[in-house]
DNA sequence: GTCTATAGAGCGATAGAC
DNA sequence: GTCTATCGCTCTATAGAC
């Protein structure tokens, strides 16, 4: 950390991005991204109005990155099904690769974290080509929701340390299971 | 708030859960906790360890009025898949109802919350029997871990407010077809 | 069994010097 | 552009009087 500190709503993003993922999200306070950047902590108020504007942007960042994830997964993929597998795989192993990141944006409520056009609309508009080959254009919509509530739940669940009770072994395969018995379930509708 | 104050871990309790239904679980302090009850703070460290503990005490019992709605909700049903129907959406309906108490209990990842018995063994008894009728007991333990990841990932979605951007109306219906899907892909399997 | 008083800590945010 | 200093607030938890 030099002294000419090059602190920028990038890097100050970057930081916390770390920590959350480090410390969970609640070991989040200003004074501890600054610290990780050499910097105090009122000096952030020169790139973010709050925190809550910080957090929001890296919940931006975030879905952003999700959705690249998930767009370089199923591109390779020759035909529909095998993306929308491609898809749903790339999706947990983002979740399990950053879990608080996913979890303060996917999963807290909290409205003013919200980023909605990053969120949905950028996940859905990419995702949705991909299921509208599956299953056509115009059962798209609902089927997306569909995937998505099947995948974010079981990944949730997952974090939340829900299913370890039941015996954790084997998830890997409880999910592709999962998978499969619900694209099966697309294809008949 | 009378004066011989009636105050036992039972009404703690309850006062808890009462606040954070409607102030959310942030919102839960122990001196709110103790004001709704005509109490002081300090008052309520004769009845719990510390704020954790509450917590999680409130939990167990979020735990076990879902599940107990869920048993009612199946029971009258005649045929196993109709109980599954009725399965799903008894545990959207509680989540509508309580979506403060059940986040809570199942979307916060906070290991010292968790209520393992109460949450996972015996929610995943009570609805595995029902699973097993539709399946067989063998792909039981399977296909649950899917039925809750699809129910817990809508509802999950729908509470985080992350469906709204393609069109909020129609969500019920939605969730409808969503089981559906689901629930023909389960009997291929 | 409930109270007052208080310790002790952490936080977000602002003002103003440099 | 970063700093020091500080305000003001909230919270958990403890000690000890009543």
């Amino acid at each position: 950390m030099p002294y000419p500190s090059q602190v920028n709503a990038e890097t100050i993003v970057q930081a916390a991005a770390s920590l959350i993922e480090t410390h969970g999200a609640d070991g989040v306070s200003l004074s501890a991204v600054g610290a990780a950047l050499g910097v105090k902590a009122p000096s952030l108020y020169r790139y973010f109005d709050n925190k809550t504007a910080l957090l929001r942007a890296v919940n931006q960042q975030t879905a952003a990155r999700l959705t690249s994830a998930l767009v370089e997964a199923t591109e390779p993929e020759p035909d529909p099904a095998a993306k929308v597998m491609a898809m749903f795989r790339a999706y947990r192993a983002f979740a399990h690769a950053h879990p608080a990141l996913y979890s303060l944006a996917y999963l807290s409520g909290s409205p003013e974290l919200r980023v909605g056009e990053a969120v949905a609309d950028q996940f859905g508009a990419a995702m949705q080509g991909v299921i509208a080959e599956l299953v056509g254009a115009e059962r798209a919509l609902p089927v997306l929701r569909a995937v998505w509530a099947l995948a974010h739940g079981f990944v949730a669940l997952e974090l939340a340390g829900l299913f370890e009770r039941q015996g954790g072994a084997g998830l890997d395969a409880a999910y592709d299971e999962a998978v499969v018995l619900f694209v099966g379930g697309i294809r008949l509708g």
